[in-house]
DNA sequence: ATCTATGCAAACCGTTTGCACGCTT
DNA sequence: AAGCGTGCAAACGGTTTGCATAGAT
């Protein structure tokens, strides 16, 4: 549970440790994958029912500032969470099947490379997502479109 | 107006040839840049003030189906459109002064081209936006964070 | 005791939808 | 005349915020 030390360390700079903070820290850190704040919710909502959805963001919105989690913009319609101790990737996810690969980093970096070589322009490292389709899902006949 | 045109060839289809559609499909013609239904709808109504947002927004989705215009996702607060006749092309944004450059597809494709030769997966060949620092702001002292 | 964090409910913002009417075909 | 498209207003879904209270320090 090394992301309760992170927690500690940050109490020590006048933050508060409460249950909910743990508790949602746990559930974001077990996932291995991201997590929207809904389902952080749905999970976290088991143990301590009472549990609001406005806390859940509060936190999160703490947690990133922290640098303990990162945020993902995978979709317009909804904001994705993942623990920030996971080496730095992408992901691919396949618009059939919805499958997610992650790729390192060093395939985005060279995007970045060349951009800044060509434009001047300092792209952030951000994680970022890539939708497209799957070897699967084009080899299969049965994918429309 | 060769966007009429297209017009004119989806009455063929059935659809209909309505003041509200043209209007709105010349305010995205015109734009240069890609601009936001809010945007259309401002600038819309100073000539027709009835038109609703509503409107703008189901003209929109008419539009995007019938390939005319684009749709793009640079942030996840509002969707933003752009005409199709342009060059198909990438987005730079710098988050310090708003800046935009456009990048051409080539520089995306080697992305492209890298992922599905190394994770056999098929990108989305679609307007991306990437954020980052532009020159001048990174070079400039004024420029926080 | 102090003051941050939480729960609750309402607000927000972009976007979508149901419905009755108007306008294109 | 037929039926798609529009205006209006309300709904929606994710996220944010104001306020009084609970709880960590």
């Amino acid at each position: 549970m090394q992301h309760r030390d992170a927690i500690q360390r940050l109490r020590a700079q006048g933050y508060r440790l409460t249950r909910q903070r743990m508790l949602i820290l746990d559930v974001i850190a077990r996932r291995r994958a991201h997590i929207s704040a809904d389902e952080i919710h749905r999970e976290v909502v088991q143990i301590n029912p009472a549990l609001n959805l406005a806390t859940v963001y509060r936190t999160l919105t703490w947690l990133h500032g922290a640098g303990l989690i990162r945020k993902i913009d995978v979709s317009r319609d909804r904001m994705l969470y993942e623990y920030a101790a996971a080496d730095e990737h992408h992901h691919l996810i396949c618009r059939s099947c919805g499958v997610e690969h992650q790729i390192d980093n060093h395939v985005v970096e060279k995007l970045r490379e060349h951009i800044l070589e060509h434009y001047d322009f300092a792209a952030d490292p951000e994680h970022i997502a890539i939708f497209g389709r799957c070897a699967r899902c084009r080899n299969s006949a049965m994918a429309d479109l």
